[in-house]
DNA sequence: GGGCCGAGCCAC
DNA sequence: AAACGTGGCTCGGCCC
């Protein structure tokens, strides 16, 4: 039997209604709140409904009626706390409809982010209501307020839309509180603040959005494909006689039928010219001689490139605005680190044509920061290798310095061979990486690459310690920490599990990138927090447009530009500093007309 | 025709 | 014989 619980509110329709309830808000230290909107698309959409929900009462604000304009200090104000389920959706929607920015918020789905990283990933309101409230609760009407056809965009809400509003707000205060002791009991509490202050940071980011320069782009596209149908035509030609699938039409025209995607029909080509690949990965094609497999490697980058990164991205521009908009989730990674999609930004080749084709608007700049070798200072940091640190405190060429110690040469003497190799060292160990994966990639037998590792150690004890001791800590207690306190858990196999030792060196790995690469996140977010701020509070007309894990790009007025770039880089520092106590922090900053590295 | 998954490959 | 951390996107291929 299903029990149904009424759903009580006050639905407000007329400004006077508005006005009657401010009182008692303006006393409240805590409220809850949720919008809805007609689309997911802030500057497409309609603000249709902004529910509040207090101890006791719910209100469901009709925004198509209601001016809500008097209730903006207390939205934006540092009272009361705010508490929402994926604010950034409704600090979006209140800033374009309503020029609102939400201020002092908790929210829930961060929160249940923070808690359960490296366990879960379930953290709609729908989940979190099951695990707190042990409530099950409907989403389905949601899509109905996304209908136009519906009455709801004429201002006639129906009684189901309207309790499902209600009950969306009421629910979050009840998981907040248990939320808020959950943080509290696991010490996760700055966290909880640092991303919760990064909320209003990434939603103007979002709204600001990036500009692409479409005919550059373009032109970019099509010198590609012309690129890939020569490779794609070489390699037709050359194999047509093998296919299977080559088909003769009813003009004698032989079409390209061999799909060079399918790794299933490039194998049976391979049998048929002798070779019995075990499948066609980047690695395999390169150790084989045949042109064809050389071919195939040059075809795959073009393609990549032309259906990653080509008329996808151009397609996702916004309409209204003119620019992209792409979606940052704020805690993508386990670790902390953001994540970005719709479209990704954090992967746009680094060394293409394509990253040239973001540019600033007429009158405007972009400012390229990044944190130099934040991770091995952050390996410094927590290790306390004093080599390390030494290097860093002297600014010198770390990787050059380590080749010297390993192969017992002279500072001078360091070629650019030995360099790469005490570079994929340096770099792999804070991958958790092992002698054969470095023997792969520096050519070395794996016996060789065992005894570099072993000098490489001897070089720098501290830093084999600590690797040793947090990735044992992270299969004995089950989690790591960062050194902003951000935890990850890590869920322990049975001793009789089949993968035993796999997931055990598995975890051993994660336990010691994690509190590398989560602090480096840390950092980064504190760094957005601060520059944000110093913008808005010198009024100037400087945006954040984009972050790419140690990299901040803004895009600044032209009068702006020198002091935007020193308050990026100085901020940039002090959140670095704020958790690197030994190491400096150094910033590479520099401006341009497009985002590239400097 | 949508959902899911692995392969392959882009980023840091 | 392999044993590299964190993501997202596109494709082929399979399932329902």
């Amino acid at each position: 039997m299903e029990t149904k619980v009424e759903v009580k509110y006050t639905f407000v329709q007329k400004d006077g209604d508005l006005q009657k309830i401010i009182p008692e808000l303006e006393s409240e230290p805590i409220i809850a709140l949720d919008t809805e909107g007609s689309d997911l698309d802030p500057y497409k959409a309609r603000l249709l409904l902004l529910q509040i929900a207090v101890k006791d009462k719910t209100y469901v604000i009709d925004c198509t009626k209601v001016d809500i304009s008097p209730l903006k200090n207390l939205l934006e104000g540092e009272r009361p706390l705010k508490i929402a389920q994926n604010s950034k959706f409704d600090y979006e929607l209140l800033r374009v409809k309503a020029n609102i920015k939400l201020g002092n918020l908790f929210d829930t789905m961060l929160a249940e982010r923070i808690l359960t990283c490296g366990v879960s990933r379930e953290i709609s309101l729908k989940t979190l209501a099951a695990k707190y409230l042990n409530m099950q609760i409907d989403k389905t009407i949601r899509d109905t307020f996304s209908d136009l056809s519906n009455p709801a965009l004429r201002g006639n809400f129906s009684k189901g839309q309207l309790d499902y509003a209600a009950r969306d707000v009421q629910v979050l205060l009840e998981i907040f509180s248990k939320q808020y002791k959950q943080l509290k009991d696991d010490e996760l509490i700055e966290t909880a603040k640092l991303e919760f202050a990064v909320v209003p940071v990434v939603s103007e980011m979002e709204l600001y959005g990036s500009l692409i320069d479409k005919e550059k782009w373009s032109e970019h596209i099509k010198e590609l494909k012309i690129k890939r149908d020569q490779i794609n035509k070489e390699i037709q030609d050359q194999i047509r006689h093998l296919s299977p699938y080559s088909q003769v039409d009813l003009f004698g025209n032989v079409s390209d039928t061999v799909n060079l995607d399918s790794p299933i029909q490039l194998l049976e080509i391979f049998k048929k010219l002798g070779e019995n690949l075990e499948n066609t990965a980047e690695s395999t094609l390169q150790k084989s001689t045949h042109e064809l497999a050389k071919k195939l490697l040059e075809y795959r980058g073009y393609e990549k490139m032309i259906t990653a990164f080509g008329q996808t991205i151009l397609d996702k521009i916004n309409p209204i605005t003119g620019r992209l908009h792409p979606d940052f989730i704020q805690i993508g990674a386990d670790t902390g680190r953001f994540a970005c999609n719709n479209p990704n930004l954090q992967q746009i080749p680094a060394d293409s044509g394509f990253r040239s084709c973001f540019v600033a608007k007429k009158g405007y700049k972009l400012i390229t920061a990044d944190y130099s070798q934040i991770e091995l200072r952050i390996m410094a940091e927590v290790s306390e290798d004093n080599a390390f640190l030494e290097a860093f405190e002297k600014d010198l060429d770390l990787h050059s310095l380590t080749a010297s110690q390993m192969f017992r040469v002279p500072l001078e003497k360091v070629d650019k061979d030995k360099r790469f190799q005490a570079k994929s060292i340096n770099f792999g160990l804070m991958y958790g990486r092992g002698p054969a994966s470095l023997a792969n990639q520096i050519g070395l037998s794996v016996e060789e690459s065992r005894k570099l590792l072993d000098v490489y150690f001897s070089s720098y004890k501290k830093v084999k310690r600590w690797l040793d001791v947090v990735g044992r800590q992270a299969v004995r207690y089950g989690s790591v920490r960062t050194l902003g306190g951000r935890k990850r858990v890590f869920i322990i196999p049975e001793r009789n599990h089949p993968d035993y030792d796999k997931l055990i060196s598995s975890i051993e790995r994660q336990g010691k990138n994690t509190p590398i690469q989560g602090t480096s996140a840390d950092i980064t977010k504190h760094a957005l927090v601060y520059i944000h701020r110093e913008l808005e509070k010198r009024n100037l007309d400087a945006h954040l447009i984009h972050t790419v894990h140690d990299e901040i790009v803004v895009e600044a007025r032209d009068d702006s530009t020198s002091e935007v770039m020193k308050i990026i880089e100085h901020k940039m520092i002090e959140a670095g500093e704020k958790l690197l106590k030994r190491v400096p922090v150094k910033v590479d900053i520099h401006i341009s007309d497009c985002w590239e590295k400097g």
